[in-house]
DNA sequence: CTGTTAGCGCATTCAC
DNA sequence: GTGAATGCGCTAACAG
């Protein structure tokens, strides 16, 4: 079994171009003042050798390691994924690359993951949320790279917010539904505030229907968040099964709405003649259901685009010593009227 | 504005634990033999130090970055999203990191990915597919670690595989229809091969179809892949314009199958019995759809979980100086039963 | 169990 | 436009 040659090193190319290794460094990057010939021997140096730049060492020197940090709850819901697409979007061009890792709703390994993401030097982090344990809290304070907490609006931001209130927003949908008629409205979600939004938006649900007058609050909760479509119909049966006399359901998510409205489906209950039903998050599935979905829409993409601008902005700002000031950044949300409400 | 000190580093925290630095990485790392009270200084003296270990001064220094490259086409795809996070879970506890990028379906921008991914010396590389650019191919082919290819049973693979035929299980989900009686079946995918899995099972439809006898294939493209719900829907509208006589449509994925669904309810189309309608994937989606939605189940999650495993006994090989042998493992797929069809 | 020495592969900084 | 010296922060390999 042969042993593998090692990997050629930028001493490698400088030898075989016969130039040092400081100007195979300047080669290999775009603003540098480099002899065209001499880029030319060095780029052909390159290729016969196979030569591939070592990014770990070169941030080793320089102190700048290149990469942004991303936490997101779950990379398989679509809100989040679009985020972590803005943000990738933002980024391209920049140099930076995303660290993405998921926290699985947990905020125990939400610290663990800043722990580990933090020992590779990101130049800013991203975490989506504003409840934090109080170790990652501090890991976060004292991390001294930009840190954009994301939708969410925090009472006490670490730093910089971009985010919505997610109470907020869940008002807007009941005081929406009241408006439409609806007055015995019920909250789908799930059992534990371990989706900390999902906790707002029923709180929301709670606060609308109180200011209502509204008083006798439907609650059902129903599987650990986050509740899936299946999970929204078999909670939209229990709905139905506990409190007869309900005229609509919100549903803490899209996914949950959507299987509560395919059940429904199932079970010739009309929407929304028989119970009405609203979303949360405008996923693509909500449009194109039939019936189609109410649903609040909330910027998903923008939130992760506005976030790497900041962020962005903000390693620039600390790199010229003079760190860009803490900044909220609001995104909007609208309620979507469709026929399932 | 006061100049933030430089973070603590591990001579830092020798100095105050009255150790040296060899003794801070040994405490720093599980499987080394500390003193226990050497070992409790040293915790407080990082504690106290707010230290956080660097892993890339690490990593140039040990030969070993700590990361697995891996390369999805799209992260809202809740199949590519399963296999990442099988890989992810895969990973879980071996200390590695997954550096997950996105190739937006498109061979150039993989190829350009690789290159970067590459120069973070990861220690493995997944990819999706077997289809890659020449320097792709090359850079793979040079990189020195062990690289697989999922999704996919490339003709050449590159090194390692964990995938299924697309093709394959495209014919099986024909011959399912054709079993249940179906004989003008029709496909709907992308308008391009840009998605070379979609376009491997319009392939696997057009050879079943004519396996079976059944010459006329009718293939709707409609959008560039890949194609989203909204897409499927006006697909499925087209498709029984042109040829009003067909009986059953195969979808490229679950998303398309179930805008087709939604759109045939919307019009009073009564599927099956106007019109079935299959699908790919086996996304939540299709079983909690009303019709629910016949389509091929692919083991997304194991894909990524075996890519996982595999890869790590190939790192452990190639440590051990015994790489290990060229792997393809096959992985299950099977026709789902269920009412659109 | 702990320390010493010697780099890892690059970019910074200063020369010229 | 190019080169030499130096060190980033850590760990491998040895010694004790």
């Amino acid at each position: 079994m042969t042993k593998r040659a090692p990997a050629p090193t930028m001493a490698d190319v400088a030898a075989r171009a016969g130039v040092s290794t400081m100007t195979v460094s300047r080669a290999l990057k775009d603003g540098a003042s480099i002899a065209p010939d001499t880029r030319l021997r060095i780029m052909k140096a390159v290729d016969d050798l196979g030569y591939v730049l070592d990014l770990s060492a070169g941030s080793l020197s320089s102190k700048r390691s290149g990469f942004v940090a991303a936490l997101i709850p779950s990379i398989n819901n679509s809100n989040f994924a679009d985020t972590a697409r803005g943000l990738t979007d933002a980024l391209a061009g920049s140099g930076l690359q995303l660290l993405l890792a998921y926290t699985d709703y947990s905020m125990e390994k939400e610290e663990e993951l800043i722990g580990s993401m933090l020992r590779r030097r990101p130049e800013a982090i991203v975490v989506t949320g504003g409840s934090h344990t109080a170790r990652a809290r501090k890991l976060l304070d004292n991390s001294g790279i930009p840190v954009v907490e994301t939708w969410d609006l925090p009472k006490r931001p670490v730093r910089h917010v971009v985010g919505f209130s997610n109470a907020e927003a869940s008002k807007a949908l009941v005081r929406y539904l009241h408006g439409k008629g609806y007055r015995r409205i019920a909250f789908i979600g799930g059992t534990t505030n371990r989706d900390t939004r999902g906790a707002d938006r029923r709180a929301g649900y709670e606060s609308a229907m109180a200011e209502l007058g509204l008083n006798e609050s439907r609650v059902i909760s129903f599987g650990t968040p986050p509740i899936s479509m299946k999970q929204g119909g078999e909670a939209v049966v229990r709905l139905v099964d506990e409190w007869p006399e309900v005229e609509a359901a919100i549903c803490v998510s899209d996914l949950s709405a959507f299987g509560a409205v395919m059940e429904c489906n199932r079970r010739k209950w009309k929407v929304p003649q028989r119970i009405a039903i609203a979303g949360f998050g405008d996923f693509e599935i909500s449009s194109c259901c039939h019936p189609a979905i109410t649903t609040v829409g909330v910027h998903c993409y923008d939130i992760g685009n506005r976030a790497g601008d900041l962020l962005l902005r903000a390693i620039e700002g600390e790199r010229a010593g003079a760190p860009v000031a803490r900044e909220t950044i609001i995104t909007k949300f609208e309620v979507i009227a469709r026929d399932s409400a």
